[in-house]
DNA sequence: TTTTGTGGTATCCAATCGGTTACCGGAGAT
DNA sequence: ATCTCCGGTAACCGATTGGATACCACAAAA
């Protein structure tokens, strides 16, 4: 003898989800890494490979540009020699940070458990 | 004339991140879907299928397990016919729920703008 | 004259990733 | 006797991903 197995209907599924289009903007590689370290203010290309430095510059370069075309930065090309470009966080990209906070306070937790 | 690049060192950048180590849990596909279906209690296998319409039995079977190895959630067998399998979040799972919900929230701020 | 700094792009490549399909055991229901 | 339900696994496959390397223009500095 065995006990039966309970509906399937027994409990309702949480709401519909936005996950994944959020999701779909911190997904690639790097992404939040690259919106943590705007979080703070502008920043140039060659200093977001230097705050992360295993980013390749195809990859950076591709995120920036992903991020750009979903508003979550802007891009601001500098009159200097040679040229530099400044990324900035949009209102938008700013609304990611509390998200991004939420993360890396797990991450620290996990960090101090070890 | 144009104007000279500012010094590289202008500003610090942030404090080093413990991104990477959370990311290393909500990054595979459908991760953060997951839990935020188990954040509502424990739900079995199928249940989880039928709340994610598009996963694969393949993909959601893989999270599963490594999420159980991580210690993000626990696996129990019931003793049913036919057997049914039950996940739970773990204490540590538990501390996931703020960041789900950190982005979700930016989800459906992106969802009214459209 | 040569070197340095900047912000990339082009190309190639191996690895990974996730979807698809087929299949399984074992008990209960029909 | 056969079908159904449940929670998977095995094998295969194409697409995507990200890393490595080489290369670019242009101006200023050495």
């Amino acid at each position: 003898m065995s006990l039966r197995l309970r509906k399937n209907k027994a409990s309702p599924p949480p709401p519909v989800c936005p996950l994944t289009e959020c999701m779909a903007i911190l997904g690639g590689a790097w992404t939040p890494n690259v919106i943590w370290y705007l979080s703070e203010g502008p920043r140039r290309f060659g200093e977001l490979r230097h705050d992360i430095p295993r980013i390749s510059a195809k990859v950076l370069s591709a995120r920036l540009r992903e991020l750009e075309g979903q508003g979550v930065i802007t891009r601001r090309v500098m009159p200097t020699s040679p040229p530099s470009v400044e990324y900035t966080l949009t209102e938008l990209g700013r609304e990611l940070i509390p998200a991004i906070n939420a993360i890396v306070g797990v991450g620290l937790k996990l960090k101090k458990k070890r």
